[in-house]
DNA sequence: GCTGTCATGTCAAACGTTTGACACATGATG
DNA sequence: CATCATGTGTCAAACGTTTGACATGACAGC
């Protein structure tokens, strides 16, 4: 690989001469700037940024760690980031936590060797301690981790809100949601409290069933969808934290005989492809997750740029209806 | 960031002592290597891969180009990549090209200025000669660009062979094959042919129909089925080179009131998570990602060791049945 | 008392880039 | 003619790390 060296020598000029034209700065004739553009191109150079980011002290790298892209929600969610990172010139280091809190712990580590300049944490598998004695610039999505540590999100009081009213309106009397546990600071949690308010402000009957272990293992879905079904066999509207727990859900509908919407009613969550590939199609409180990455990245330069940070604030989510309320 | 000088003034040693017991070279006390460890602790140091991958001339960084990580195949292949670099001491630089072949030749130029030590190319939206021309060591996914650019892939004869096999075996006796449309160096064209071998040797009729577009862009998958449906009424067979195409064709097959599989069978490609979230599930052909990926991983790294490479050979690939046939 | 060899540690160059400080013309201004 | 601005370019330090070359002291063997 040429090296600045390489391309000043070629062009018969200084490095610093060579730095000059790329940059931009001091005051250079149109003639070495040719010279210069020309040895570049002769010879493939590329300027390593890896130089640069040493004398910099920047790397113009965020880390984005997620528990895996695998899961429809977070290969969605990795892609906004990935181009919202990119359109304001940053790459992206990608890491899987895989739900492993050690694994986490480790690749936090990575990515401080690797000094990258912010972190997206789209996992948090650790302590909140652990990552407050990070002193990187990072967002964290769906988790309030410690006053200040930025966080971004969508409103999901007003999706549980969504949801609830739906399924009311489309005429469904014993609500059930589905929901995964949450540690107690995560935003996502609002979701129960807007689903069972909305229930209660309209009188309906409305229950949350939790699911075990994991929130985003499906291995436990099928059987757990068919219990719910079993145990709730009133139940004519439900809901549920994820498209893919909804998704199984229909499966055990089918199975069990229920027919979709008819005898019940389903409504997702993310508005993630599976939403539109599912037979019926499903209804879901979308997210918007292309502008909460935007917002992720944002926050992470105005952290590196000195800017002030805007007070976080949940982006709206909207309901999308399709066939199976 | 604590620099290893601060962590040598701390300890009361020379950096190079300090660099000595991080990286377990030369003759070192165990009362200093205490010492040291114990500074590395207290100012909480994290060396700078950075200033190593400078000095070292390899940055221990793989770029990965993929059209989208919100493609469920390629989230997946994606996970596992990511897991199979880890696994070898390697980072991932993530890179969207979405089917952008301008964007495709910058993000080239990106990982060549990022210094990365390999590029995984899951895209290939240019002409074989630009990545030529790249000396970057390489391995390319489900395509082969050229005699030296080592590629891994599934063994796509075999995956055309044992849907048509299968559907068959069934009992189908009119076959459609709904395929994207390929560049000839790709070997997923051989899926095609194995397809209409199978159904050759069988006696059975078989039929291709190629998507227009891009591959993997779903918004025209919806008239695209419900167009191949209608011009092969008495088709009882179908097989798709990916089971998204399947899922939409799923759906068409509702509206149009074919019971699957009763009327008519679904065979999808990839057994990516899609064909587990559909009802009723999707019978698919199992690419073996985690092994493809680690193969991809395990060339690059041969790569760059001087290893010889093995002769690149199609993963082996398995018929998972499911209800759709 | 030499020489040799451990055991421990220091020095300085190197990686590829940027940039402040400076050098040296040329020509205009006072 | 002294001063100044402008245009062009050079030099060397700095970023954080590794590592070959060297220094020092202790002790053994002859």
């Amino acid at each position: 690989m040429a090296t600045i060296h390489d391309v000043a020598a070629r062009a018969g000029v200084s490095v610093t001469t060579v730095s000059r034209v790329m940059n931009d700065r001091g005051y250079i004739s149109e003639a070495t700037r040719a010279k210069v553009r020309r040895a570049m191109d002769e010879l493939g150079y590329e300027p390593s940024e890896i130089a640069r980011s040493l004398l910099r002290k920047q790397s113009h790298v965020f880390g984005l760690i997620v528990p895996t892209t695998a899961h429809p929600f977070f290969g969605e969610l990795t892609h906004h980031v990935e181009a919202a990172a990119c359109e304001r010139g940053y790459k992206l280091m990608l890491c899987h936590s895989g739900f492993d809190a050690s694994k986490e712990r480790e690749l936090l580590g990575l990515l401080a060797r690797n000094r990258v300049d912010g972190i997206i944490l789209g996992s948090h598998e650790l302590d909140v301690e652990e990552y407050r004695k990070l002193k990187a610039p990072m967002a964290s999505f769906d988790r309030r981790l410690s006053p200040d540590i930025p966080w971004f999100t969508s409103d999901n009081e007003q999706g549980g809100r969504l949801a609830a009213e739906h399924l009311i309106e489309r005429g469904c009397s014993r609500l059930i949601m589905v929901s995964g546990r949450y540690k107690p600071d995560m935003f996502t949690a609002g979701r129960a409290s807007g689903f069972l308010q909305a229930a209660r402000a309209a009188g309906v009957q409305a229950d949350i069933v939790e699911t075990v272990g994991d929130a985003l293992d499906e291995t436990g879905y099928p059987k757990l969808m068919a219990r719910v079904l079993k145990q709730h066999p009133r139940a004519d509207g439900l809901f549920f934290t994820s498209d893919l727990m909804a998704a199984y859900a229909l499966r055990a509908c089918a199975e069990a005989g229920w027919r979709v919407p008819e005898r019940i009613k389903l409504v997702g969550y993310d508005d993630s492809g599976v939403s539109r590939w599912l037979q019926p199609g499903l209804t879901t409180i979308r997210q918007p997750l292309a502008d909460m990455a935007a917002l992720a990245v944002d926050c992470l330069v105005r952290q590196l740029e000195g800017i002030p940070l805007e007070p976080a604030r949940p982006l709206p989510v909207t309901l999308v209806q399709r066939g199976t309320t």
